[in-house]
DNA sequence: AAGCAAACCAACCGCAGCGTC
DNA sequence: GGACGCTGCGGTTGGTTTGCT
């Protein structure tokens, strides 16, 4: 990956990157895991008998009397070979278990780390690359001091590597006076906001004691504009893209051509998809949907924003616990515009994993059979249906296919609905007629926008509180939201005419380009505020 | 070669969050 | 509601290596 280098990089760069990356010493002496040398004598350390016990009262330590004194120190290869083993054996977690039953003389709390830090396979050893690099200092940026999240997003990197790292590097700038964040970051960010007082201060400067935890910028477009789109997602999933609500939208200046470029690669998308990715996306299905309904929020034909991602209601993206209902969900298909995505790659179908088959086979059939999707969700009577939810089993049970259909339209895209999970179809708007075939419970939507959808179903079910979160135009972020169906209209209509007062039609095409995926739009309705069930969700 | 500072790294420490009893 | 244990996180310390003078 081509990362853009500050100049004189070479002094952000840890010197492990630059120089002769050796092993590290530490490393190589004790961790077997990485191919080092095992050639550091221990036999001092196995008569440490005299060290200082573990008597601090966190648990992890804690110890009966009588027992021998816990161990600290420098973890030797025997050592080493026993906590691997047993955590093959048995798995991680219950570190005091681990302790004893591996006869192990360490803390529970020293076995997890030595683990989690030196042990686990998955480790990446060695110094961190140029991409690797440029992600932390993103990281960083915008979170702060907070290196476990930042390990999560750097596969094979542990949390105190990066502060290891952080830490020196911070050392060495503040030294040598160096601002803390490379230039072209903080210019990337004085483009896109103006909160910051000084240009010092957007350098980080100010922050260089650490003391504050606040995100230096309060945006996500920097986020946005480096990791890959589900790793975003990932991020806004958890609450980790700034949110900017407390800006007020009116008095934030509006760059019609604000980047908020998606780096999707359907590759990279089809590739993750089977580990996290909950979507692939296709961009041919969507000519009939393209002019469809002339609905565009009192926008042009050519005013038309590009579609933002979707996302779906109960995905781990959303329902704050990534690791339960990853396999519970639904295959969903979102289609989108080819001429607003032509630049995305062969196939932008998203689809999310359903119960039965590997994500990666449900992804592959969305993908090699879009016409079968197309058909069932997007006939010609319902073309131009800006989100059509098709459950094709009990949605109830929650086992059956389903399905988004984002036709395009302008401005902001609202893929995800409660919809399955509603107890009754409904059909959104006036005159529309419930889809041949839709069970009881799906809910569909004729509306010429998913914000219709969302009125609709605030009719329908004035009680319900939708909550998510949405790619603002006017906020430049993710703006968590939580409002009564009938204040969605405001939201959104207010987000849409700023963005409207920044478009012209000479800008059109770039704005739209360059704002490609701002409508990143979601919204959840609260489980129970009008008798829903979703069991899928749980 | 010796001394020193910087860099690097592993490990420790205290604390907070969470679940269980 | 409080005690307790487990877990994870972030700050800090201390040992070793590296590079410079």
């Amino acid at each position: 990956m081509m990362v853009k280098m500050e100049e004189g990089l070479a002094s952000e760069l840890p010197p492990t990157v630059l120089a002769d990356p050796k092993e590290h010493y530490y490393s190589s002496l004790h961790s077997p895991v990485d191919g080092g040398g095992d050639d550091y004598d221990y036999d001092d350390e196995e008569e440490d008998d005299d060290e200082e016990t573990d008597d601090e009262g966190d648990g992890y330590g804690a110890r009966r009397s009588g027992a021998p004194p816990l161990k600290k120190g420098p973890w030797t290869p025997d050592e080493d070979k026993r906590l691997r083993d047993y955590v093959r054996a048995h798995g991680e977690g219950n570190w005091n278990q681990v302790r004893i039953n591996a006869g192990l003389n360490r803390c529970g709390k020293s076995c997890r780390l030595r683990w989690s830090n030196h042990l686990r396979p998955d480790l990446k050893k060695g110094p961190f690359d140029d991409d690797e690099v440029e992600k932390i200092l993103r990281m960083h940026m915008t979170w702060g001091n907070k290196w476990a999240k930042m390990a999560a997003l750097l596969p094979g990197r542990t949390d105190n590597e990066i502060k290891n790292y952080w830490n020196t590097r911070l050392k060495r700038h503040q030294r040598a006076g160096l601002p803390i964040y490379p230039e072209y970051l903080v210019s990337q960010a004085s483009n896109q906001d103006m909160n910051f007082e000084t240009h010092e201060e957007l350098c980080g400067v100010k922050r260089l004691n650490e003391s504050s935890q606040r995100s230096v910028l309060e945006i996500g477009d920097l986020m946005y504009d480096y990791f890959d789109h589900e790793t975003f997602i990932k991020l806004m999933s958890n609450g980790d893209v700034p949110s900017s609500s407390l800006v007020d939208p009116n008095a934030l200046p509006i760059d019609a051509v604000n980047p908020l470029k998606r780096r999707i690669s359907t590759d990279s998308i089809a590739s993750d998809y089977n580990g996290s990715l909950p979507f692939l996306q296709t961009p041919d299905e969507s000519e009939n949907a393209g002019s469809s309904t002339g609905f565009n929020y009192g926008m042009t034909e050519n005013q038309l924003a590009p579609l933002g991602a979707a996302i779906i209601s109960g995905h781990p993206i959303f329902d704050g616990n990534p690791s339960t209902s990853w396999t519970t969900q639904r295959p969903v298909k979102i289609e989108l515009p080819s001429v607003q995505y032509s630049n995305y790659g062969h196939s932008n179908a998203w689809v999310c994993d359903g119960p039965s088959g590997s994500p990666i086979e449900q992804a592959n059939t969305l993908i090699e059979s879009p016409g079968s999707l197309k058909s069932e969700s997007i006939s010609p009577q319902n073309a131009g249906l800006d989100a059509i939810v098709h459950m094709g089993d009990d949605p109830v049970r929650s086992q059956g296919i389903f399905e988004v259909s984002v036709p395009p339209f302008s401005y902001n895209q609202i893929s995800q609905s409660v919809a399955y999970a509603m107890r009754h179809s409904f059909s959104s708007a006036p005159g529309d007629d419930e889809i041949d075939g839709c069970p009881p419970g799906v809910i569909h939507s004729k509306s010429p926008s998913s914000s219709d959808a969302i009125f609709a179903e605030s009719s329908c079910y004035p009680d319900t509180i939708f909550t998510g979160k949405f790619l603002s135009w006017a906020n430049y972020g993710a703006v968590d939201a939580s409002v009564e169906a009938g204040a969605f209209n405001e939201l959104f209509s207010k987000d849409q005419s700023i963005y409207n007062s920044h478009i012209d039609g000479d800008s059109c095409e770039e704005a739209e380009q360059s704002n490609a995926g701002r409508g990143l739009f979601s919204w959840k309705s609260m489980p129970g505020a009008c008798n829903m069930s979703d069991s899928s969700n749980q």
